[in-house]
DNA sequence: TATATAGTGTTTTTT
DNA sequence: ACACTATATA
């Protein structure tokens, strides 16, 4: 083994942290502070100069993104040290406890090849216990899915649900959930909120097996501790009440997933849960620029009850903050591919170097298009996620009812799919048949010789349907994962449907199942059905910014929450409006309000170099349009740091306007795509589209190329002869 | 009884 | 882009 110096380039902060070796520690790490480096060279040094064994540290995040990079940073440290003895598990929280339940969940009376459900499988299965209780008509299913999720973040029993609800309904919601949570039983179903409160119910009745983890993982370290819910909280405690090794790190500044059930709380008292700990507080910031910080900290330091901090930087003021003032939801996308285009010339920027945030997934449209009409490279994140595709999910839910003949919510999804004579009524006969008989709903299926009141055709169809899963589930233990989808695909009938009309949309299907095939490729040199298992766990527990595509160079699209963690050289944060950001939903309330602000936090401080914050007047939501007002967070930053601020002009056009020219309807000039215009400084130009009374001209000129210019204010003429 | 088709509404954030 | 509904047709 070769000695390295762990502490080395550390500042004094970040060294105790690195060098603390047993007892409790909270480490207040704000944004960009160099956390992940602390949390690494801790696990090296434990590992290195205390000899402590690799098996015996556990280091939880929340994304797989964040564990696979955290993984990535600890093997190279420990390469560099020649050691190798194994090493630590990193993993999610979500992760790690389907590992502790695939290894002991029998106990709990529940298979071990369960299956994981994501929302909306949990959905459906409400849906079909709500239909079932005859409840369709005073029952919002989404609200009791999220009353139910609520319930399982904080650990609630369905007594426990009704005595914290007022809701009229509560009743009713109770009686919901317990038939929920039989039913996810009877299907050896977990959704994900059961992954973590299963995991803390098979600790708490079987204190051998909570030994058997405590022995184990010694050394714990749980990331962005802020973010952790009542369950995680407490499965946390358990598993550290021991040893008391527990490192937590994290940033109440950055805590955005109250709406998922994090308590914030978690580590605002932690020093009274854990009186013995210590604390470090990182807050000298290795990313951003002091104009960043500064308006960051304006933003941020409104909040109540935070953990006083303040960041900075030995990096300088830097260059100050963008306020991009647009007309339209159109012109705002235009502007900022302007601003990407002039950097990228001035500055030899590439467009991987841009981020664009925003607060909702339905702005990215228009941006997208933007960068459509530009043929500019760019990626969206998140939106709608690729396994949660219709086709993606059909095909998934047959690979789950080959290892779970009790999963109904697959069974029922992929039963008629493709469409092969097998109905609602049909559906609800055999139901009934499965309640009578005391059978499962895959047990009555295979017993429909029975049911006298189908007719001989449905039964037919019946027994053809069995007959897929049944053969397909033989080749489950023989082939591999990509031969095993491929067969699925072309025997459930699916390929024929998507090839007998060959649209754009069946071959975009079919192309989205091809990719499916090549993540399970991954999967084929692994033991069956195992890799099965592991390959649909995946595909349960990936996210579309694990999908992140690290090397291509586009422009990257994602909501703010998705970009925590992240970090790039030039941020745009859009849609800086009321109503839109902060949201229209939080306005009213004070709690929500803080986290509108701490989201603004997190996407302000995404910035290294340069931050862009921008805004529509206008903007057409849901069919109407909105004129909102600034957003609030952009009247605290002080102007000194703000450049541009409010002009309400184009970039090509040097025109002030006052706010009153804004509550003007605007007088659009008669110019349309095609026009020839002239302008007095660009010359003449062919005008390429218009649209959001801006219009994109191409001038004669290539110095100028193609201009966005606004239709109320820019001198443009229309050219009458050629 | 099952299916095809057209029209309508949805969306705040997601492991 | 998807889910859901209403309606016509086999």
């Amino acid at each position: 083994m070769k000695k390295i110096d762990l502490t080395q380039d550390l500042n004094p902060q970040q060294a105790e942290a690195v060098l603390h070796q047993k007892g409790p520690l909270l480490i207040i790490a704000g944004a960009g502070s160099g956390k992940t480096r602390v949390i690494t060279h801790r696990v090296a040094h434990l590992i290195l100069e205390l000899g402590v064994p690799s098996y015996n540290i556990l280091a939880v995040t929340f994304t797989n993104k964040a564990a696979g990079e955290m993984k990535q940073r600890v093997e190279k440290i420990l390469q560099q040290a020649n050691f190798d003895l194994g090493l630590p598990l990193v993993a999610t929280f979500h992760s790690f406890c389907v590992r502790i339940l695939r290894a002991d969940i029998d106990k709990l009376a529940i298979e071990r090849s369960f299956t994981i459900y994501d929302d909306k499988d949990s959905l459906s299965l409400i849906k079909k216990i709500v239909k079932k209780m005859g409840l369709e008509e005073d029952i919002n299913i989404k609200q009791v899915a999220s009353y139910i999720d609520k319930a399982k973040n904080n650990l609630w029993t369905s007594a426990d649900l009704r005595a914290n609800s007022s809701y009229h309904l509560a009743d009713k919601i109770t009686q919901i959930y317990a038939e929920y949570q039989r039913e996810l039983k009877a299907a050896d179903g977990l959704d994900f909120g059961d992954l973590i409160s299963r995991t803390v119910e098979l600790f708490q009745k079987f204190p051998d097996v909570l030994d058997k983890y405590q022995e184990r993982f010694k050394y714990i370290m749980v990331d962005e501790y802020q973010d952790t819910n009542e369950a995680q909280y407490v499965l946390t405690n358990l598993l550290a009440q021991k040893y008391r090794n527990l490192v937590v790190v994290g940033d109440d500044d950055q805590a955005i997933y109250s709406w998922r059930g994090a308590n914030i709380q978690n580590i605002l008292s932690f020093e009274d849960d854990f009186p013995e700990a210590k604390v470090v507080k990182l807050e000298q910031n290795y990313r951003s620029t002091q104009n960043i910080l500064d308006a960051a900290w304006q933003v941020i330091c409104k909040n109540s009850g935070r953990k006083e901090k303040k960041l900075w930087t030995e990096q300088g003021r830097g260059d100050l903050i963008s306020l991009v003032e647009c007309f339209s939801e159109v012109d705002e996308g235009e502007r900022i591919i302007g601003q990407i285009e002039d950097l990228i010339l001035e500055r030899r920027a590439r467009y991987r170097d841009f981020a664009l945030l925003y607060r909702t997934n339905a702005q990215s449209r228009v941006l997208e298009e933007a960068f459509l009409r530009h043929g500019i490279p760019y990626q969206i994140i998140g939106g709608v996620k690729f396994y949660a595709r219709k086709e993606v999910k059909d095909i998934i839910a047959y690979l789950r009812l080959l290892l779970n003949e009790n999963d109904v919510v697959s069974l029922l999804r992929v039963i008629n799919v493709p469409p092969r004579k097998i109905g609602e009524k049909t559906i609800e006969t055999v139901q009934n048949f499965a309640n009578t008989q005391g059978l499962s709903f895959w047990q009555a299926l295979l017993r429909t010789e029975e049911i006298d009141s189908l007719g001989p055709q449905t039964k037919v169809a019946i027994s053809r349907f069995v007959e897929v899963v049944l053969s397909l589930r033989k080749e489950a233990s023989k082939l591999a994962v990509s031969s095993l989808v491929r067969q699925v695909i072309e025997r459930s009938g699916y390929k024929k449907m998507l090839m007998a009309e060959a649209t754009e949309e069946n071959k975009d299907r079919m192309g989205n199942l091809e990719e499916l095939l090549s993540v399970a490729k991954k999967y084929d040199q692994m033991d069956r059905p195992d890799g099965l298992l592991l390959f649909l766990e995946e595909v349960a527990l990936v996210s579309d910014l694990d999908n992140m595509e690290e090397g291509k160079n586009g422009v990257i699209l994602m909501t703010l929450h998705n970009a925590k963690g992240l970090e790039f050289p030039y941020v745009f944060v859009t849609g800086m409006e009321e109503e839109l950001f902060p949201h229209f939903n939080s306005l009213d309330d004070a709690a929500a309000l803080e986290e509108e602000r701490r989201l603004c936090y997190v996407g302000m401080t995404r910035a290294k170099k340069k931050l862009f914050l921008t805004l529509a007047r206008s903007r057409l939501i849901y069919g109407t349009t909105k004129n909102n007002e600034p957003s609030r967070f952009l009247l605290d930053i002080s102007p000194d740091l703000l450049q541009g601020a409010f002009v309400g002009s184009l970039d090509a056009v040097s025109n002030y306007s006052t706010d009153d020219e804004y509550s003007q309807e605007p007088e659009y000039m008669d110019i349309n795509a095609g026009d020839l215009v002239s302008h007095p400084t660009f010359g003449r130009g062919k005008v390429v589209s218009v649209q959001g009374g801006v219009a994109t001209v191409s001038f004669d000129n290539d110095k100028y190329g193609v201009k966005r210019l606004a239709l109320s204010v820019a001198p443009l003429e229309k050219e009458k002869d050629f």
